[in-house]
DNA sequence: ATATCTATTGTCCCAAAGTACAATCTGATT
DNA sequence: AATCAGATTGTACTTTGGGACAATAGATAT
């Protein structure tokens, strides 16, 4: 548990299990917040938050599975954890497949739980601080205009100058000042550094 | 279906189960393996196979459980389906979390079963043209000498020649003929080329 | 309409990279 | 001892990359 503190949201239709694991959760240092239902939880679903989620499967109008659905196609990135009475094989694998990081049965072992929400907070923070680095490059990537991503494009395959000039129909003189602008923008030192931005935002969609 | 055509290992101690499996799985196509014990695919385990492993959970001797987390722990590449006939939601959240593609029960739909095979190939052959890519490159490291690959390493940082040069103690011309080296034993036509190759490495280990 | 942004291009000059031709030195192998 | 690979360095020349200083033209914004 370091600087940010992990808010844990629990999502149980039982208000005597929502009272214990909030009581339990707070005295381990976390943040914790407790909700009814899948829909309560819905209307202040704050992604950017690091934390997890504890879900139980069977809840009065939407299940467990079904928040956890939606969240997976919403690309929310808040990991989670999911609580049963009354599992079966077939629901356990299918909320598996769908990412969850457990799968508890009560009665369990307080510890299992935590090891659980430790894991799934390691995992959140990971994948927090990648998608925050490559959020500040698309930043930057959008800083450029047209033209300038254009000759980036061209750039980062290793093309010179004067065959990206000839590319774009221009002379090397205007790739020349494209390509300063561009480095300047992308606060980038070397073609180096350029050609990593372009490798980690491969794997995000672009515009332009 | 492409090209290598996909074997399925098939591990179960029931022979008629292995008899029958064998037969839906060859009349869609797929090369079939069938084994009565884990220890005796052990004896075998061809890792750079394209395929999957179909394994029963619950068998004499070693379980389809400790085999898959040996096979993980070996770092073998073969995705594990499992198939059983009294499992738990323990067991199958475990064999789940140890990164099984599926876990079906008996009775299960023959369709469920061809559904979950060709997931855990397209995720086999995912990794492996990777991998391949990755040994590919990790061959052509090799070639380098101790020095190219300090040259290498410096050089994708962006590093100047002369920069590199006052790094490694000596001069900018030697520098110079160590990189022409260096491009042509990695195959590369340009910085960024290289730079590419060196991230992609940087995923996996390596020597000198 | 004037100001601003973007794209374009020019010249001059310097720094960096790439190449050709050559040579020295060392450790390891034969 | 002789040979070979690897590391090193030199000179000289060409090609590229980058910066300085400057300017033109179209489009958009105020």
């Amino acid at each position: 548990m370091l600087e940010p503190k992990p808010t844990i949201y629990v999502v149980d239709d039982d208000p005597s299990v929502r009272h214990s694991m909030e009581l339990m959760l707070k005295s381990v240092g976390f943040d914790v917040k407790t909700f009814g239902s899948a829909q309560d939880f819905l209307k202040v679903n704050l992604q950017q938050d690091l934390g997890c989620l504890v879900l139980d499967v069977r809840m009065p109008g939407m299940s467990g599975l079904e928040l956890q659905e939606k969240l997976v196609s919403a690309k929310t990135p808040l990991p989670v954890i999911f609580i049963t009475g009354h599992g079966t094989v077939p629901i356990s694998v299918r909320a598996m497949k769908a990412g969850a990081v457990d799968f508890l049965q009560k009665p369990f072992e307080e510890q299992d739980l935590l090891d659980a929400i430790n894991r799934a907070v390691a995992r959140q923070r990971e994948k927090k601080s990648k998608k925050d680095q490559s959020k500040e490059l698309q930043l930057r990537l959008t800083a450029l205009t047209t033209r300038e991503y254009e000759v980036f494009s061209l750039l980062v395959t290793g093309m010179a100058n004067k065959e990206i000039a000839f590319e774009l129909g221009t002379s090397e003189r205007t790739i020349k000042a494209h390509r300063a602008r561009i480095m300047e923008k992308m606060n980038a030192g070397s073609l180096a550094d350029l050609v990593r931005f372009a490798e980690q935002l491969k794997t995000l969609p672009s515009d332009h």
